[in-house]
RNA sequence: GGCGGGUUAGCAAAGAGGUUAUGCAGCGGAUUGCAAAUCCGUUUAGAACGGUUCGAUUCCGUUACCCGCCUCCA
């Protein structure tokens, strides 16, 4: 079967047609910079390595560019309040771009974490301020803009198409909108360019053809997308919530400026939810990698969870499932690792199945029970080995190097099983078994083997 | 208020109009001095009501409940 994609701009399956024949656009629009992701932004993220692993699999060269947003969206009310970059400054007392720097690295670090693949291009905002202002010169030479006391204007009321991606009810959002218009002319207008206020000092302003400002919170990707994929490409990503409002401005603009809708295929990854909720950072306490580690956990444990759900529905998130997935990975790695070191091919049957799966808008869920199959199966061991390791170039659970953990066992807890292996060799079972009550309170487990014993933490 | 999605066994989560999802947990057995690990086997399903059908958890309708977006957001 050959690659099939749901693309939300149909809102059906789609097969996938690159427009460069061997080659893949792909933008996936990354993270503010103001604060550290959650483990509810970095699902979105594991969604489209999936992707990239998916199209790479298929024989594609994959051009991937992802922004960094280190230049203030706003933090609330329709571009209005504050921003964010400004209030991630004051909340830590270091300057803007010292903490877009900071959590750029740590975004990194939790890509890494993830066993994430880097994007082809990384790029900043705040490099992009000359292609952005062009870009919205190039919306305003084709008469969509209009200027308020604050900013420079979308005017979406010019552009029939609007809102085509969100499916958008313009009537609706009129008579529902929850914010105050102010001087925009339709609730769904947005802002291009914003005014530094007369007596506000921004540490993040530059000079414009309109005033002294910052660009509006969308035409980054417009113009980064632009600038890096050209005026249409291949695919571009996001989370659910940004089908109606980001990707969908995101459009408007390319569509104003150069006539495209920007990407041919556009997809979604939805969201996970705690407690049946969305994981947001306003409310407090999130969920990182780092806590993570801290609580224990490999942050694989992490992907091989979001792999066990589509990435079209929402995975509620819960430390029960966590430890299923753990104990489900360590099973994986550990199984894999007995297979030995025989040199095999892939099954060929077994990996088209594979590719069947994925092939099928990225059914990680089934690659993942037939990883499960194909290990009960009775092929050779080295076959089925060689045939997983061809499978985690799609799931990237680094399954190929993994091996077991050598642990550091202290000499004294060294002495104790030495003593209870010579109990337990002289079939004095008593002794054998207080020696294993006196290694559990010494917080280890000992588990015999034929010729040798095990010790594992507790 | 407008738009969209969901409800599957103890937990998480898939596909399929009739034939084992899968993982974790549980249970039984093998194995073990006892364990652990492993292996083999196995019990729990598809919100409620109605319709279509030889047959529906799967398609259609109604109801209930849950969630997301519409506001910064993955």
């Amino acid at each position: 079967m050959s690659l099939h994609l749901y693309d939300t701009w149909t809102r059906s399956l789609r097969e996938f047609t690159p427009l460069k024949a061997g080659e893949v656009g792909l933008y996936t629009c990354g993270p503010t910079v103001y604060n550290y992701a959650h483990i509810g932004n970095l699902r979105t993220y594991l969604f489209e390595d999936g992707l990239t692993r998916v199209l790479r699999l298929n024989g594609y060269q994959v051009n991937h560019v992802m922004n960094i947003t280190d230049v203030g969206h706003l933090v609330s009310d329709a571009d209005e309040g504050e921003d964010k970059m400004e209030a991630g400054s004051r909340r830590t007392g270091q300057t803007a771009w010292t903490i877009a720097a900071l959590y750029t690295d740590a975004f990194r670090a939790d890509l890494k974490a993830l066993n994430i693949v880097e994007p082809t291009t990384w790029c900043k905002a705040t490099d992009h301020i000359a292609e952005q202002i062009s870009f919205i010169q190039e919306i305003e030479k084709k008469g969509y803009t209009y200027k308020t006391s604050d900013g420079v204007y979308f005017d979406t009321s010019k552009q029939s198409s609007y809102g085509y991606l969100g499916r958008l009810d313009i009537e609706g959002l009129q008579g529902g909108a929850r914010v105050d218009l102010g001087e925009k002319r339709n609730a769904t207008d947005y802002a291009l360019w914003k005014f530094s206020a007369p007596e506000e000092k921004r540490q993040m302003e530059w000079d414009s053809p309109w005033g002294r400002g910052f660009p509006g919170w969308h035409i980054e990707c417009s113009a980064m997308a632009h600038k890096y994929l050209g005026e249409y490409f291949d695919i571009h990503c996001g989370g659910e919530d940004h089908i109606t409002v980001h990707h969908t401005n995101e459009i408007s603009q390319t569509e104003a400026a150069y006539g495209t809708r920007l990407s041919n295929y556009w997809m979604h990854g939805y969201f996970l939810l705690t407690n049946d909720a969305k994981m947001s950072k306003s409310a407090g306490e999130f969920l990182r990698v780092q806590l993570l580690i801290d609580k224990g956990y490999d942050p694989i444990s992490y992907r091989y969870l979001c792999l066990t759900a589509h990435y079209r529905s929402q995975l509620n998130f819960s430390w029960e499932a966590l430890d299923a997935a753990q104990t489900a990975l360590g099973r994986l790695r550990q199984n894999v690792f007995s297979l030995g070191e025989g040199a095999a091919k892939p099954n060929a049957e077994y990996v088209a199945k594979f590719m069947e799966k994925l092939n099928d808008d990225l059914n990680f869920p089934q690659a993942l029970a037939l990883a499960y199959e194909l290990l009960k199966s009775d092929l050779p061991a080295a076959e089925k080995k060689a045939t997983l390791i061809k499978f985690d170039e799609g799931f990237g659970f680094g399954l190929a190097s993994w091996v077991p953990k050598e642990v550091e066992v202290p000499a004294n807890v060294r002495a104790v099983a030495d003593a209870r292996w010579a109990a337990r060799n002289a079939k004095d079972w008593a002794e054998a078994d207080r020696l294993r009550g006196e290694l559990a309170a010494l917080g280890w487990a000992m588990k015999d083997g034929k010729d040798a014993y095990t010790l594992s933490k507790l």
